[in-house]
DNA sequence: TAGATTGTTAATCGATTAACAATC
DNA sequence: TAGATTGTTAATCGATTAACAATC
């Protein structure tokens, strides 16, 4: 059922999200598309077009009820469930990611971390014991595991992509600072601080 | 000098300028815009037509001498120099940053780690010293920082923004997972990795 | 020369915004 | 009722792509 939805609005719905969920927790039952627009310096006309796409979750005259809508984008985002995570990288990065307590409310959990250092192999990094980069095909097709995040050296991050995939991983959420080659359909998203750095250095002169 | 060079155009350049960087560390000495356009998924048309905004930096019938135009995308980019950046937050996240090595050679070295925790305040996070959030203001002011990485819980975030701000910094990376408010003129990128996780898995179902 | 690739123009495509009837 | 705000349509705006002359 390949829906027709622009992903450039997929991609704003996260973040209507997170700024209702930031504005139950301040207490309030409910908004407008007037008051999510001033807060995210985005047109209200845009938040009513990007939220009709997938049905009327609003009220004329009186707005949308909060918790009502965060219900719902949970629903759309599929994220009214919990996904779990393989990490690939123990370092730095890796460990801190381990750490994070931010993934369970949102619908993540993190479920197993892989090294391929024999010093870290077998060790602990938060509540996870480091499995061998060796063990990523065996337990990602047993657990059925449908997305991953890379923190490995961008040397190493098209091979981890490549058992990644070949082991039924679809989504990608890759922290190395370089471009994954993936067949279509595997979905990949990127983080690199560097890059958003010097989207704004442009700026500054 | 106000340009009137897209945004989107800006933020595409430095993932060029990843891209080629690679390449050369390849020893790849020149490219095409079609052969970069395949490895980043985006058509040669694009690439082409964003790099003209700039000049020409090409040859036809030969491509592009990757050094070359490296040098020229650093510079639009302002990347050509080094930029110190203010690290507030030494958490997990926050010293992941700290350690992290890729900054150096792409434009950008951290100059002061801030927090607000006595246990953390005077100890060593990586090679710095952590300094307590009261001295933000005194430090940026005279170091003269522009840009800074805010690593710090949600709740906090937009006080440090604020006071950051205040202090003259005029870029801000906001790890922490929530919209900041700031004054016109001020850059605000967001890194929030359920924000992509979320937008994943709309296509997961 | 023949083949390749740029830089640029014009056409197409898509996204954002403005406006307003509907209605709470 | 009067005021506010939605959902949607049509208009505008901007970005991407196709195509090709120029030229290495």
């Amino acid at each position: 059922m390949a829906s027709n939805i622009p992903d450039i609005v997929i991609g704003r719905l996260p973040v209507y999200l997170r700024a209702l969920t930031r504005l139950m927790q301040e207490g309030q039952e409910v908004t407008s598309s007037h008051e999510l627009g001033k807060r995210l310096g985005i047109s209200s006309a845009q938040i009513r077009k990007d939220l009709s796409h997938f049905g009327g979750f609003g009220k004329q005259g009186t707005g949308y009820q909060i918790a009502y809508l965060i219900e719902q984008l949970r629903q759309v985002l599929s994220v009214n469930r919990e996904w779990e995570v393989a990490l690939v990288g123990a370092g730095d990065l890796g460990s801190a990611l381990a750490h994070y307590r931010g993934f369970g409310d949102r619908g993540f959990r993190i479920a197993c971390v892989f090294d391929n250092s024999p010093q870290k192999v077998g060790t602990k990094v938060g509540e996870y014991t480091v499995l061998p980069t060796s063990d990523i095909a065996k337990v990602i097709r047993e657990r059925g595991i449908k997305i991953a995040m890379i923190a490995v050296p961008a040397e190493k991050a098209q091979e981890v992509a490549n058992v990644l995939i070949e082991a039924g991983i679809r989504a990608i959420l890759n922290y190395a600072p370089m471009n994954l080659n993936v067949p279509a359909g595997i979905r990949v998203q990127y983080i690199d601080p560097v890059v958003q750095l010097q989207r704004m250095t442009y700026y500054l002169t």
